[in-house]
DNA sequence: AGGGGGTTTTGATCCCGATCAACAGATTTG
DNA sequence: CAAATCTGTTGATCGGGATCAAAACCCCCT
């Protein structure tokens, strides 16, 4: 079970994905921008600057995974959004919560550029800006989700709909099922759903028993059955359609 | 107290507000949009297609409040967002949760207008799409928060905070305090909090006693002591940062 | 005044997840 | 290798909010 999931992993050119391609393609789009961006690759846990080095800047996700952590007051931290390749970020989309810092959860590329230049570009391209528009929309649609999943979900049904979006972004199928490398930490998580971390253990624990999540070692995990676990989440479709590229 | 109040919110022209006009004044901007757009006055409780007559029509508001209302399978029904004048709603921006609907929770006016004339308008005028960017931003970061209040905060400290959102936006300062007219109904903010009726009804008596909330019939509400209410929520400087107009 | 239907309130109880504490691995450090 | 530290697990207990049911209050009627 353990080799064939490897064998598919390192297998990256004909590996048969879920979801998204981990590395969003280089496009005319992507061409243009690449023009004004400065490309940044930033290890895991590091933190990137959202008011430095221009008051606002605009961050493009190329590969890897990113969030934006925060706190309120005495409150735990909090995950509050995920960002995957493709993404666009900038700090005037994000509330303006003391401590909140942009943080690569893998090992990342980035592209930053200006505000300005960003805008400037966007202007000049009528497809690219249609295209950042649709980009935004959907990060919208996704924190509005996420919303709903913390105020109406219960745990088991928040963690079932984590797997799921992170099965269809960057899972890959295997004999054996849908293995995925390197996710979040566990307090990520628990911070990402609103939990702590040892009700989080109780649930992964639960999952297990159930055999909807087996963990091989090193940060990788197995979903061996995608139905039971889309079952197992009452927003299985929507997260299907948000986390899909339409073609 | 009460005479006081009434006076104050019968002089439309001179009342001192909290937060925002609560009709976004009409500048060049709106000018150029209003020549695109289809005004709709829409009365309490009514509800807006979002898929209807064009797949993807594009309402601003100009007065009034609305809402995205929203259901998960048997879960209670939620209220994901909530609109002031001068946000813009669209389709795309929204979770594809089925029955996600549009609603009027007070009797408001919004433009319609096709998505494809909304980004040809914007195309056309830099500022314009600076402004709306904007716009779109605050409308991200707000959804974004709203997730953290949900997933951290309290229920007294969640509805402390929203007192202070509908303060900032359609407050009117008086001599006895904030008043606020026309809020949202019981359900309404239990749905909006992601707490039970129930549960709501005891923390405003919680409120009532602690003198942070004085009701006055006709839906209308006062606000005796704004500091003490800013106090109870954790995220009162976030919430007047993003609720409050830059001017 | 007296109904009648809806909403809000209140009381009693229950349950999910938080909290606290102790322990087990894993990783780092001397 | 042992000490230290961080992360994850498990058990016991606690508490905030959910749930259910009944009463009180509104508002509108005629």
């Amino acid at each position: 079970m353990t080799i064939i999931l490897q064998n598919a992993m390192s297998d990256t050119a004909n590996r048969d994905r879920v979801g998204e391609l981990p590395v969003a393609r280089l496009t005319e789009t992507d061409a243009a921008l690449r023009e004004h961006a400065t490309p940044v690759r930033v290890r895991r846990r590091q933190r990137l600057s959202l008011d430095q080095p221009t008051p606002d800047t605009v961050y493009i996700v190329r590969s890897g995974l990113l969030g934006i952590e925060a706190a309120i007051l005495g409150k735990p931290r909090q995950l509050l959004e995920l960002f995957y390749p493709g993404d666009i970020i900038r700090r005037a989309n994000m509330p303006p919560l003391p401590n909140a810092t942009l943080t690569a959860l893998n090992v990342s590329e980035v592209w930053r550029l200006p505000a300005r230049g960003f805008e400037a570009l966007l202007a000049a391209n009528v497809d690219q800006h249609a295209n950042m528009q649709r980009r935004l929309g959907e990060q919208h649609a996704r924190a509005s989700l996420h919303a709903s999943i913390i105020g109406a979900l219960s745990g088991d049904e928040r963690f079932a709909s984590l797997l799921i979006e992170l099965g269809l972004r960057i899972g890959q199928r295997g004999a054996a099922g849908i293995g995925i490398d390197n996710p979040l930490s566990r307090t990520d998580i628990a911070d990402y759903l609103a939990l702590n971390p040892d009700t989080l253990s109780r649930i992964t624990s639960r999952f297990r028993a159930r055999g909807l999540l087996v963990p091989l070692g090193g940060g990788q995990i197995l979903l061996p059955s995608w139905e039971e676990l889309c079952a197992a989440s009452p927003i299985a479709t929507t997260l299907k359609a948000l986390h899909t590229p339409p073609g």
